[in-house]
Order: C-alpha cells, then structure tokens, then sequence
DNA sequence: CTGTTAGCGCTTTCAT
DNA sequence: ATGAAAGCGCTAACAG
C-alpha cells in the first residue's frame, strides 16, 4: 500500500476530489473556512504528501530547472552552481544536477533526461569547445525549445540560445595590461586546452592587451594542458624544464595557477620573486593562499543568478557580465 | 502544441500504444525486429522524449534521489556531494539539491518536496543538532519510510535510519594524542557551533584523547562560533585577544582553520612557530595552503557513495567510516 | 462555493 | 509477439 492519496483525503473530510485540491494545491479558487478545515485535518492525519509527478504530468511542467556542469567540486563550478541554487530556490524551483565530466556526450545526455523530465529550463555550464559541432546541442536545443523548454548556457553563446557570458577577452587584455604597467615584461601562458573557447578567449585577450602595450609572449612560452589544478602543475613543469624564469605567468584560471605556484615551488623557486603568476576567476580558495594571487575578479555567483533569471523571464537575453583585474603580491614588483 | 506523445509515435509507426512502450522505454517484453524498427524511427522523426513524470506517475517512481546540505559551496559538503553525484550517476539516479543554509526547517521542507518528488531516497548531509526536537525529523521520516521512501542520514544516526557517520570522537582523540606527542603542552579549542553534534564530539574526543596522556584546555582556552571561515576568523581572533601565546589550536574543522590562519597572520603573529594549529576534514583547499596544515583526513567523498549505497540496497545499515591524522607542518615543533 | 468529469502520457495486466 | 483497455493521482474546465 502506498502513500495517501488526494483521494483518500477528500474521502475522509468527506468532501469531494476538486475540494481538497483546491486546498491543498495552491489553487486561485477558494475554499470555505469549514470544509477547508477538514481538508486540512484530513491531510494531516494521513500525512498525505502530493504525488509530484502526478501534478507534473497535470500541469505539464516540474517546477524544477536542471544544472549541468563538468565538475561540482571545481570552484569554479561551484560557485556557479551555488548561485543557480540560490537564485531557483528564491524562485520556488528545485534544482537537478549532472555532471559531464568534461565529456560534451554526457552534456547532451543530461539535457534529454531534463528534457524527458519536463524541466522547466535547463542551464549548461561550461565552455564550448572550439570546432564543436554545434549542431548536435543546438538540434537538441531546437527541439526542446520548440516544446517549451527553456535552456541557458553560462559560458558562449551558441546560435540564438540564450546566454551568460564572462567577457573574457577584454578582461584578459586588462589583466596583460595591468601587468605590463607593473613592469612585467617577459610573459608565458599556461593556456589550458587548444579547443575549449574559454581559454582560447583569455589566450587571445591576453595576446592583444600585450600588443597593446607592444608586447608579446613567445610561441614556447604559450603551454597548453587540462583545464584543472593537475594540468597548471604539469603545465608549469613542462614550462620550468625548458625555462627556469619564463617571466610573468599567466595561467588561464585560478585553479591552473594553483597548480603551478605548486609546481614553482616545487621547482625550488619562490612564487612571485622568481615567478610572477596570475590567474582568472577570483576564486574564493584564494583567500588562503599565500602569497595572494592577482587575477581576474568574475562574479560568479551572479553568473548562476542570471542564468536563471534568463530561465524564468519571458524573452530571450544574453548577458555579459564584466569582472575586474585584481592584482595582489604573486605579480609584485620587487625590485 | 507539446511535445511528441508516444501515442503519436505508436501511430506514426503502425503499431498500437503497449508496442511503442516497449520498445521506446526498456520494458523486459521483446518486441519483433520490423516493429521495433518502425517504433524507433518514428520516435526519432518526431525528436520523442518520454514524458518523466508519466512515467514516474505510472510506475511510482522517480530513479531520483534527493540531496540536502546547508551549503553547497562549503568545500565539506561541496566533496560529500561530489561523492553522491559519481555514485548516484552510475547507479542510473538523477540526484535533485536543495540547501538550507543551517536551518533545520529548510530540511523538513526539502524532505517534504523530495517525498512529493517520490524520489528514491533522500540524501541528508549534515550535523545533527544537540536537543534537536528529533521527533520532527523522525515523524517525517517515519511516514515516508513507511511508503518505501528511503533516507540516509549523514551525519549522526537518528533512530533506526540509515546513517553514514565519520568517528569524530575517536579520530579527534588519536589527534589530541597525536600533538602531544609532538610536544605540544598547551591547547586551544575553536569548538564550532555550542549544539552541533559533529562540533561536540570532536570537541569531546579531543579532550578524552588530551586526557589520555595527561593533558587537558583549559575552558576559558575553548571558543565557540560559527562552523565557517568566517567563525574560525572570529573564535581565533577573540582568543588571541586574551592570550597571544594560546598554546596549539584545534579548530574543529578545516574551513574555521582557515580563518583561523589568516586571524593569525592579522595579528601579526606566524602560523606554526607562534601559533602552531590543527583542524579536521583535510579538504582539498588545503593542497594549497602554507604551512600546510595538519588535520584529520575523512573519506568525504567516499562518504558520499556510502549514502547512495546505502539508499540503493536493500536492508538498513549504519556505516562508521575512520580517517587518519595527517600531520604537517602547521603544528611542527621547531624547538 | 462545491462537485462531476474529462483528460494528462505512460505502464501493465489480460486477451488474442 | 501484439493489441485493448484499465488505471496511476491530480488538475481544470464545466456545471450546479
């Protein structure tokens, strides 16, 4: 036997089906003060619990926006994901989660599951990848939203899908800039993959702020690795085996950069004498980590609440959130 | 106009509703190869995606289960999750969060809407509270245990629910014993939150292991606070307030230790040499702090796939996972 | 204000 | 192997 049904309810109140839905289910209509009453007594006595699918499948939506990112234990990814829940909380939804694991397959696998589940919307975080096929996601996409269903992507825009964007690129030509201004002029960039656009962005924007300044980075100091703390280690390995004061480091997120201070000091090297090193993304790991690392300020968790206010809002909508460089003791001019 | 039906793709196709279900949604009934053919491209033509909540609907349902912690990006509950999400991805579960931010109706609401989702069973991350009214809890969870919904606590144990819990008494004794017999004489508490079970315990476990070997805090050395970084910056910096020299600090978790260590750095006083310090967690964000601080490694993640063990098997079941003390050099003696 | 009654889309006996 | 039909629990017209 299983749970209590609206059925049952009415039944023992004595009223009929119509009556305890309209109140027990935020219904508009209302109910007398009397029958209302015993509704609710009905219900508590039995512990009903309405059956969610059923009213899904009634009113043809869920109540719930799906989330999927590469990794919930990134920080990056969290903070993202801690605003989506923030933001879907306020607004009555429930939040289901996926991860990819990087693997965009897995991506579009969680979208039909979303989909199937009839999610209100969906946001999929994370950057394309250059020389994606789009095709796949934004069939998919097509399809989905031809039924109602609503996505949002936190990271590029793809055809018309609406999307939260982090201007990259200009921040990272600031980030180039503020470092030439300090005095920095030798540079390398730990870039992350060839084919995410996310880092393709920060390579570029770093490249045309150095311009800027007539500066540039030498094709060896341009390492390329996985998008993780892992990959800024072996990236600035590989880095320091063939130069042991590459100048100023840019690793393209925070994460790459704390894998590098580690490889530095590793290395025996002192991180910011030896080997200035920024990063991008303001993380809040770095508030304990020494020395401070300059980077690029990006409001993240904004970037989760504006993903769902593009979710929830009538209308289309690309945002561009903006950041600011932060400079702190690990690209300190010393001397 | 919604989406596809399966009714229209039966129809599409030739075949009669109980056909296309079967092969469409994996049903154990074998269906001939020419109509299974047909179903699929006709599903295919109209981009068919099962509608979830009938489905749930008809079968009772969700392959769903429920996650609640206080905060996401809390890196203690950020790995636990990470935990649930990897074993509940490969068990063929969609996991759906929801956070409370420390408040315990939050918990009830979240297990109210995860029951109404007829989740599988619901994950709930988190500390018990001392003189927590259990009863709330227990009557929620009772009623819906009753009607197959399963729960999993982890934390402390609640009854006869399913529980995966950490040995924070035993754990934080072998610490106690562990520092003193590295030579530390003196000690501090950062106790956390006054009716946190997990903060008690350790608290407690760290005296009897102290008492072990003759040693004991003194209480006005014992502060209470917030279980963040936040709190652990506050307790520490009150205590330093009244003693520059507290002797060693345990906070109790690794966030507070954190915050702790930069109340440190703030007075003016170096971590380790004037204030040695332990916490308990090891999270990751530890990788890349100096000095690196001795704690208590817990299996967080590992955690996490024990809860969905536990919700996917049959039977109840009460995991106690161990850890071990890391020592670093936050707490070296250099005398 | 309250009750009747169609569905919502799918699964699952039960026949054939 | 395939089809017909009875629900699953709830909402939302539509009637009173």
């Amino acid at each position: 036997m299983g749970q209590p049904t609206l059925y049952e309810v009415a039944d023992r109140a004595g009223v009929s089906l119509a009556t305890a839905s309209r109140v027990l289910n935020g219904s508009t209509r209302t109910v007398g003060e009397a029958l209302r009453l015993r509704v609710m007594a009905a219900a508590q006595e039995l512990h009903y619990s309405a059956n969610g699918p059923a009213q899904a499948m009634a009113r043809g939506h869920n109540n719930t926006v799906g989330l999927i990112v590469s990794d919930i234990a990134d920080p990056y990814f969290t903070q993202i994901a801690a605003g989506v829940i923030e933001a879907a909380e306020k607004a009555g939804l429930v939040v289901t989660m996926g991860t990819t694991g990087g693997e965009p397959d897995r991506e579009l696998d969680h979208l039909g599951g979303f989909r199937s589940q009839r999610a209100n919307g969906v946001v999929i975080v994370g950057s394309r990848r250059h020389g994606d096929r789009i095709e796949p996601l934004a069939d998919h996409l097509a399809s989905y939203g031809q039924h109602g269903g609503r996505v949002v992507l936190v990271s590029q825009p793809v055809g018309e899908i609406p999307c939260v964007e982090v201007d990259n690129r200009k921040l990272a030509a600031e980030l180039a800039r503020a470092l030439v201004d300090q005095g920095h002029r030798e540079f390398a960039v730990l870039a992350g993959p060839t084919d995410l656009v996310t880092s393709r962005d920060r390579l570029t924007g770093f490249r045309n702020g150095l311009r800027s300044r007539q500066q540039a980075v030498p094709a060896e100091n341009v390492v390329h690795g996985a998008f993780t703390r892992a990959g800024g280690h072996a990236s600035m390995t590989a880095l320091l085996g063939r130069n042991r004061s590459p100048g100023c480091v840019f690793a393209v997120n925070d994460v790459m950069a704390l894998g590098a201070m580690a490889a530095i000091e590793e290395a025996g090297l002192q991180v910011g004498r030896d080997v200035p090193i920024a990063g991008f993304d303001d993380i809040p790991t770095l508030a304990d980590v020494r020395p401070t690392l300059s980077t690029v300020r990006v409001p993240l968790r904004e970037a989760g609440h504006e993903a769902v206010r593009l979710l929830t809002e009538p209308g289309g909508g690309h945002v561009v959130l903006s950041g600011e460089v932060v400079l702190r003791d690990s690209t300190a001019r010393t001397d």
